[in-house]
RNA sequence: UGGGCUGUCGUCAAGCGGUAAGACACAGCACUUUGACUGCUGCAUUCGUAGGUUCGAAUCCUGCCAGCCCAG
């Protein structure tokens, strides 16, 4: 038998050929699917998550046996709520927009699992991520890259893994080409998940609505606000602070003429400015909460690719440290840069390395 | 109470006798392992109301109703 891996099976197609793709490469594979979250008990129906659902579980189960492999669900229920969910609900209350998906990556995937990959015998970490680790032969450092599937590369959702994370982790689909691929693999091992269809919205909330599930888990109560303007004319009322990020332009309910766009929320004074299109676009920003992988920490100026959200191609900047924070301008203004997200950073001659990244301030 | 103006989708707004543009908002779908953005589709059998003229009216005429402005 091979190394021993513990994979992260979430009943999902990505992670069913993750597992097989290990197996294959004659590694010693323990699929486990990480509990994390039991839904909510609304009106009597209980609505289940799309990470943990009780059909996700069977379904690994499912593709495990299929495999062969060793197979557990495990309970990380009191991490998860701890890390994700309270995050969540506190970034939103402060009026910023979280990303759950890092914070789960950063606490659980490579955090709770990785601890308890090690009871089991297992110093390994794999999941059906598209990226891929490779080890500079210069520094000895691991290297974060990008998966060859550029359209769907997860790295945004990755930057904060530390060498110590990045040395124990696997990322089986970094060299599958396409997720068309991953599903052809799948097919032909008739596994059952070969037809799944891709998961998208927040794994905890399943009905996509958000706002409800902060008002039913963590008591937050919206309140009714000013729409202003740059100038701070009144424009009409929003339904509370959370309803909204910045850049968003539908659901604001309100008739201008042209569109509009959330270019700013301040939870002060519990106002959201909106601005005409173009408005949105900033060329600047500072972040935190950093973390860079191929080196510690650095000083000076460096020339970089960066993105600040999930769905953009990288763009042109220049990254300096100012203080403690990140400051990162960038040759062309971005769309909405909002607060709580990811700037991730990658190198500007070799666009597939990160080089890491940090929580946008402002 | 005189004089003038206006009344078309939730909002703004074309139309000026030939059978209801458009924008914004809204909804659905697609895209998306976060929130968003974006794209596509849908969205007034009816033009304040009641009559009249006409082959034909939102468009012309009359009464009424409502709102606005000026005068008192």
């Amino acid at each position: 038998m091979g190394e021993k891996v513990v994979i992260g099976m979430s009943g999902g197609v990505d992670s069913s050929v993750a597992a097989a793709v290990l197996k294959r490469q004659g590694y010693d594979v323990i699929g486990v699917t990480m509990r994390l979250w039991d839904g909510e008990n609304i009106d009597g129906c209980f609505t289940e998550g799309s990470c943990c659902s009780l059909s996700a579980v069977e379904d690994a189960r499912r593709v495990a046996y299929a495999l062969g492999i060793e197979y557990h669900v495990m309970d990380f229920r009191r991490e998860f709520e701890s890390s994700v969910i309270d995050y969540f609900v506190n970034e939103y209350k402060i009026g910023r927009t979280p990303n759950p998906c890092i914070a789960c990556n950063k606490h659980l995937k490579f955090g709770a699992l990785l601890k308890k990959a090690e009871i089991l015998g297992a110093k390994l970490v794999a999941t059906g991520h598209y990226a891929s680790v490779s080890v500079d032969e210069e520094s000895g450092r691991y290297l974060l890259k990008c998966a060859n599937a550029d359209e769907k590369d997860q790295t945004y959702a990755l930057y904060s893994l530390t060498q110590e994370q990045l040395s124990h982790t696997l990322f089986p689909l970094g060299e599958f080409k396409s997720k068309a691929e991953v599903r052809t693999v799948a097919d032909s091992l008739n596994l059952p998940t070969a037809n799944k269809p891709d998961s998208q919205e927040i794994c905890f909330v399943p009905d996509n609505d958000y706002v409800g599930f902060l008002k039913r888990n963590a008591g937050i109560v919206p309140t009714i606000g000013d729409f202003v303007d740059i100038n701070g004319n009144v424009l009409g009322q929003h339904k509370g602070i959370v309803n909204y990020t910045i850049g968003q332009r539908k659901g604001l309910g309100i008739a201008f003429g042209k569109p509009m766009f959330v270019i700013k929320i301040d939870p002060k004074l519990n106002r959201i400015t909106l601005g005409e299109q173009g408005t949105e676009f900033s060329n600047c920003l500072f972040a935190e909460d950093l973390n860079f992988i191929p080196f510690d920490n650095f000083t000076g100026e460096m020339r970089v690719m960066a993105k600040v959200r999930y769905s953009a191609a990288p763009a042109m900047a220049t990254m300096e440290m100012v203080n403690e924070t990140l400051k990162i301008t960038f040759d062309t203004p971005q769309r909405a840069i909002t607060p709580g997200q990811a700037v991730v950073i990658y190198d500007a001659e070799n666009p597939a390395i990160v080089l890491g990244g940090g929580t946008i301030l402002t």
